[in-house]
DNA sequence: GCAAGGAAGTGAACGGTGTTCACAAAACAA
DNA sequence: TTGTTTTGTGAACACCGTTCACTTCCTTGC
């Protein structure tokens, strides 16, 4: 353990009390408000002294952007102990819609990144919150809660969940924000009708 | 019929003008390239000028998006002669990823929106392009080729429909975008997948 | 044909953005 | 205390959307 000197625990300090500034100004007018002026305005520096915490604007950004995945990873549902498989996938897949209404400039951070992603499906499948997808899926089909047609594997499963869940957050943030509820209690009864399709036998 | 004057006419034309090289603009180098000043330089006019023929930026993106909607509409793909319900369903899925592979920006441009969307679920409903997909599938229902799960109407299937290849769309743009051919791929299987489940009895 | 009036077009400016750089001030090291 | 490195700043650069007084051009009425 290197002990940290004064003047780094100092620089470090400051270079959080930064991000909890942009933190701020991201969740109260999203991702357009967070300029390095008004940033500078908030932690009572000049904006010029930001580039000696953070060599631009997408550094910023980047650190928010990963402190949402987080979030978004840890944001899990009370789970009512004796539910199906069924119920838990349309609990979780609502969930994850939640997630989305509640924090709307996080998630779409979180989605505005074409830098970030994997570079490959199998760097994909690797991903903690995929794999999470991924287990459930396998262990719903594998009781025979849920039943697959053949040749289709739970990975297919679970990027159909995916689709679903991330074109209703996306939808809902955008084109049907005007009817965001009515819009979230219609989505709501599809993922009942997916749980319900893909349990029957 | 009205016929216009010579100078009504030419200002229609330069209006035009205007929006061949926003669009232009857009095609090159999406949204953000689309700048009053770059926009001037290309139609060999003063920044100032453009607003002698839109009163401000977004009525000339708000022109592009309008026409982005109406091709997003009109992009049908080749439906080959005897095809089952099950076929073109996913033809027409795989069409749809297609368009916003081939036009992203215009495909971003029309999703970016929170100022245009319905009113209402209802007022959705009514909309050309999801009256279109709802038809099909009260045709694929009413034939007995498609088979829902009881108290689930063909709205909610449509729906589904539409959240699956608005995920994928997005998706692929913007996390999945370093492996968007694989993923592609991938996703199809998906939809193929969709068309068993609901098509099995 | 000509003057009046409106339409078309412009240069300069305002306030905003991210970023750089020479410089000053403060903290640290010798 | 001196010298050096870190920390911070003001001013500037090059962009952005937008406005406005001003000129230039075209059209209309006589």
């Amino acid at each position: 353990m290197i002990d940290k000197t004064p003047s780094e625990r100092r620089y470090e300090k400051t270079r959080q009390g930064i991000l909890d500034a942009a933190r701020s100004l991201l969740q109260e007018g999203g991702v357009e408000a967070v300029s390095m002026r008004s940033l500078a305005e908030k932690v009572d520096y000049s904006p010029a002294a930001l580039y000696k915490y953070f060599s631009n604007k997408e550094e910023i950004i980047e650190a928010l952007r990963q402190e949402a995945w987080e979030l978004m990873a840890n944001f899990e549902p009370d789970m009512p102990p004796g539910l199906s498989m069924a119920e838990m996938f349309v609990l979780s897949g609502q969930n994850y819609v939640k997630f989305a209404t509640r924090y709307p400039e996080y998630y779409l951070l979180v989605m505005s990144t074409t830098e970030t992603g994997p570079e490959s499906m199998e760097e994909f499948k690797q991903m903690p919150s995929f794999i999470n997808l991924l287990q459930f899926t396998e262990a719903a089909i594998g009781s025979g809660q849920f039943i697959l047609p053949e040749g289709y594997t739970p990975t297919h499963f679970a990027l159909l969940a995916w689709f679903v869940v991330h074109g209703i957050s996306l939808l809902k943030l955008s084109m049907m924000s005007k009817c965001a509820d009515e819009f979230e209690t219609a989505s709501f009864e599809v993922l009942n009708m997916i749980q319900e399709i893909i349990g029957r036998d």
